[in-house]
DNA sequence: TGAACATATGAGCAGACGTTCATACGATAA
DNA sequence: TTATCGTATGAACGTCTGCTCATATGTTCA
């Protein structure tokens, strides 16, 4: 895409839709969720273990990353196991990790 | 980098980073003025008509920009015009960008 | 010099956000 | 069936965020 197009594409919605995405990832513990759900899936007391809050909290903010279509899962018993819902997202990630680390 | 790596590199600080640098694209106004300005360098009181709200407004969020090193700005005059600091940003926007098109 | 302009900044306010707590519900184990 | 586990959800609370308004600073023009 070249940068002189956004001007015709960038309706209102879209910019909605990009700045929906962009919040989604704009929290530690969230981040902490997806990237350790990009090291393979996860259940949701895991996920708690690894945020260092509570299965409470976790879950909401999964209900977040799912309404933002950011994580699938899938129920196996009483465990339900999320993971990325595309490779879009952890290319995401990705940049915004190496772009964390180039500053400062 | 792949993605096992991500657990050895994910200190808190570069987490923190990363949802700072995410926080900061994570709203339509700044986003406006982000893609504003990956199509060339404008004063303040253009991405004002561009964005819709105030200078007053403007200035706050390029303050905010400025600090987290998204945008850099030159003086001439009475004018301040500002830019998008890196291509790394222009980047981010673009997938961001791509990934709200796929969507619905 | 004085007026108008471009930008910056602090205070204040309304709304959004992230957590905890209490509670609920389905699934498994005893 | 009953107790426990894993997860989900709503309410409540404190904090953060984005805007407006008032004001300040520096620049240009008459």
């Amino acid at each position: 895409m070249s940068r002189r197009s956004y001007d015709k594409q960038l309706d209102d919605a879209r910019l909605k839709a990009m700045s929906d995405i962009f919040s989604a990832l704009a929290d530690p513990t969230r981040l902490r969720i997806l990237t350790a759900l990009a090291e393979g899936e996860r259940c949701v007391c895991d996920l708690a273990e690894v945020t260092g809050v509570s299965a409470s909290a976790v879950s909401h903010q999964l209900r977040l990353l799912r309404d933002r279509d950011l994580v699938a899962f899938t129920r196996t018993g009483r465990h339900v196991c999320y993971r990325l819902a595309d490779d879009h997202v952890a290319s995401l990630l990705e940049q915004g990790f190496e772009h964390a680390g180039e500053r400062r």
